[in-house]
DNA sequence: TTCAGAAATGTTATCGATCACATCGGCTTT
DNA sequence: AAAGCCGATGTGATCGATAACATTTCTGAA
């Protein structure tokens, strides 16, 4: 820095200016220390301005440790957004969510005096670890409570819920069975929420709960159930992968899709075009949220205090022959 | 870090010494300061220690943004190693691996004064970049060019597709067919050479190579093709995507799998074993891989240079319904 | 013309750690 | 008993940026 202070003959703290865009520097040695910097190949020392602004150009993300593909695309879209705006992302995945890992991932993002913080809080244990958080650092929860209070983004999952079921009832079903994911999961409680809602006010009869992990093992295991029971005819899966197994448990049964019974999954992963039946599904725009997330981050940041903090994704659904729009 | 020293009646410098783990400390001291540690909750500032030392407790990670499963898990994986270790991760994606791209996100790795960077590699275009990694800093890669000589991590991608390649011969059919990935992609071209070298060492006819991008609707769009040419009896492909999209062209043509067909697939996603029929496939060590990764720049960071500095993970053949051992 | 006030720039202190070197006992060696 | 050395600890400089404050230069109104 200081050698590109003598190059443009200015002192470090001219440089320091142009450098953080501050307003009083004029336009012409603006251009001179700019031209420096190029010459030189002069490039700010992260580490020294983190030392004194006590804050660091990184952002920390908090996730489960997962392959799952909604969290995985999410964070890599995250990633995408904030290396557009400048910022690394420093990942802290954790095995569990549990209030003590949590709390040691946050320990690690805090030493590294993370900008801001991002928590991919898809059950409820997660939001309880907001404790170990210090008030005055940014957060931004994806998927958390929305009773928290905390800024928030997520999809809406009682509307893909809601749209999915309808679907099914609109085609002529008289009931829809859902297979759930895990119960902890905010997901999962929004989509057995929109289910049900659909259910009664349709005046449908609700089938009891069938609730699962994402897997499609466990989906296979809970198809071979209902592909036993005949008056089982509208399927609506959480996830793609439990649709999956679901799929192949009714073709070894016999039972035909479409023409037995329909399936409605959740996700659209980039296979669900090619499963067989091609699955109709409901998509998440996760490059949506995460760039909501980012955007509630960054508005923290700046103190923009008369920001939205709570940011909700529409889904859609997407029809293909697993359950077409008339039976 | 002062406040620390006081309470514990030493130098600040001491406290850095217990820090440190330096051998010239007293127990008794040692314990005294470790004791006003924890009394304080202090916990050392890394920006600090990163200007001095000009080195951070972070690991980056360059990568394509990519939310295909072999990359993605590699990631996590690599990521869950770190943190065991100590280590942070920043990510920095990339769209594509060429070489501008790269190159901008290693210089803002450069600039978060990373200690070392995994560079996952998985085409030639991203092995020129490396010119751009100064010679000092501990680089692994992973699924990169065997032949650069630089430390590196892989599958044995040629060991995996004899093995696919072998059993489908070893069950009774003339020749296998090939649908790789993109040619440019290491993996696929470790695949590619393995299964025609098996083929060619077997006396089999090498039937025309097909080359899709990894994506189910290639797989669908090449299994159109390859569903109508009656003397196509057995189908390798590059991953189980692709393996995916092929049994559905498969299915709607009414050629029964394994009956007709037999498919054999590579990666081993955790949804392979409830596809129709359930897939033939190549389990590929994804866990072993990132471990094997971090040690070896762990090793670099040291100077441990007696460390081996290639390292070649072997897969695993998993046989499923698609591909029986028998026809 | 003068002078207040703003704009542009410079000077020095500071963040919190490590490094290099200095100091001080105690122990061995002759 | 003196010299020499080593282990334990302390002192002050340093990394490279920004913050706070000081200073100079410019602008426009009285």
């Amino acid at each position: 820095m200081t050698d590109v202070a003598r190059l443009a003959g200015v002192s470090h703290q001219t440089v320091s200016r142009v450098l953080n865009d501050h307003p009083n520097v004029k336009e012409q040695t603006r251009i001179r220390v700019r031209a420096a910097i190029a010459e030189l190949g002069y490039r700010p020392n992260r580490a020294a301005r983190a030392l004194v602004t006590g804050r660091s150009q990184l952002i920390g993300v908090v996730a489960r440790n997962s392959t799952l593909f909604g969290p995985a695309t999410m964070l890599s879209e995250f990633e995408q957004a904030a290396a557009d705006a400048g910022f690394a992302v420093s990942v802290g995945s954790v095995r569990e969510l549990d209030r003590s890992s949590i709390s040691a991932v946050v320990d690690r993002h805090l030493d590294q005096r993370v900008a801001g913080l991002v928590v991919i809080a898809n059950t409820a244990s997660a939001t309880e670890a907001l404790a170990e958080i210090p008030e005055d650092l940014p957060v931004v929860f994806i998927d958390g409570d929305p009773a928290s209070g905390r800024p928030l983004v997520t999809v809406d999952q009682v509307a893909g819920a809601r749209a999915a079921t309808r679907h099914l009832l609109d085609a002529g079903h008289e009931t829809v069975w859902h297979v759930s994911g895990p119960t902890d999961w905010f997901d999962s409680a929004g989509r057995i929420q929109g289910w049900r809602q659909t259910l009664e006010e349709a005046g449908a009869e609700v089938p009891p709960l069938l609730s699962a992990d994402w897997s499609a093992a466990e989906g296979y295991r809970t198809g071979q159930m209902l592909a036993r029971m005949p008056e089982v005819t509208a399927i609506f899966t959480a996830n793609d992968h439990l649709a999956l197994g679901i799929l192949r448990a009714l073709h070894e049964r016999g039972r035909r899709v479409p023409h037995d019974v329909s399936v409605v999954g959740f996700d659209d992963v980039p296979e669900a075009a090619y499963f067989i039946p091609p699955l109709t599904t409901v998509r998440q725009a996760f490059g949506d949220v995460a760039r909501a997330a980012l955007s509630l981050l960054l508005g923290q940041m700046r103190d923009d205090s008369g920001m939205a903090d709570q940011i909700v994704v529409p889904p859609q659904l997407i029809v293909r022959e697993s359950a077409p729009r008339r039976i």
